[in-house]
DNA sequence: TAAGATACGTCAGCCATGTTGACATTCCAA
DNA sequence: TTGGAATGTCAACATGGCTGACGTATCTTA
């Protein structure tokens, strides 16, 4: 009962061998560094890395956010996270306002040149992602998200859905 | 979400808008937490990483293979690789045995002791894949692994291709 | 056979980014 | 008015990247 089901058969019930499931495991290993390889050549000419290419993406995706809600996208401890927002402070490419109904919040802010560094970075991460997508098709490209959202924490889905264009339902 | 191509049109062309691409990077960004979540929990209890866990998975996927190609597989320094190997070699989880061809070589094998963890890191791992593949069903995993392969810098999906299962035809 | 190249190991030190723990400030809300 | 929330910060530490330098064994080639 092992090998038979072509790729595409088995429309029922999944057979999931080991080696399914391995070649599953690298593709997430060796695709993720594919993924994170352009942002990070640009980010070391600059001497940043990848925290701060996370923090810089998501403020600039969510503008206004406050640092407890980075803390709870990000998932780590807000020393670390505050050592990175200190530096892209210091070297102004965001800024902290404080909060109009909540003044403990500081809600936080891209300025033009942070928005220039993140453009940079999402565009070569874009260019990658779009090259990806049309290499695979339309078809895979559904997949590939419902698979990834599926593997996702439940509480990370809750943000990613989240997620939506600050703008309107309306996308580009 | 969907827009005008329905998802299976769009032949030619893709409509790829930033947004979209956006919920991508982040789909890739929350699923690959989602991804090393458990393993990082039975890591942290030995006082593991995930760089053992790296070795530990590529030594075992195929036992016998050198330093040499698996800082090749894993793009790290020899010293950095050196680090986490002599660690488990130490611990007696990794043996590595003098080459007979090539006396320069050692050639890499799991001991008893290193197989149990790594088994049991990759059936947390496993677990988690055949949870999201089921969730999202044969069609989208296709998907899933055509994006994933096209994500990939080509040098690295010479190492996934060849990943072939150890038993099988003479790959290699 | 001698010289160079290759495979590997190791010492030493630097850096980024994660962690804990403790403590201060400011401010909201009951 | 007081307790807790949101934030900042200091200090110390661990992991796992990195570079550079050097040593040794072994293979390859002129």
């Amino acid at each position: 009962m092992a090998e038979r089901p072509g790729p595409q058969g088995g429309h029922g019930l999944l057979y999931l061998t080991d080696e399914q499931l391995r070649k599953g495991i690298e593709a997430m290993f060796f695709a993720y560094r594919g993924f994170t390889a352009a942002p990070d050549r640009i980010l070391a000419e600059q001497d940043y890395g990848r925290a701060h290419h996370r923090a810089l993406h998501f403020i600039g995706r969510s503008p206004g956010t406050t640092v407890g809600n980075l803390l709870d996208i990000l998932g780590v401890t807000k020393q670390s996270l505050n050592r990175v927002l200190r530096r892209l402070m210091d070297d102004g490419l965001v800024e902290a306002r404080v909060g109009r109904e909540d003044r403990r919040e500081r809600h936080l802010h891209l300025t033009e040149t942070g928005r220039t560094l993140e453009r940079a970075l999402s565009e070569a991460q874009r260019d990658r992602m779009r090259a990806a997508y049309r290499a695979a098709g339309p078809q895979a490209v559904q997949g590939f998200r419902q698979v990834l959202e599926a593997m996702m924490d439940p509480e990370m889905r809750r943000h990613f859905e989240g997620g939506d264009a600050p703008g309107k339902a309306g996308s580009r």
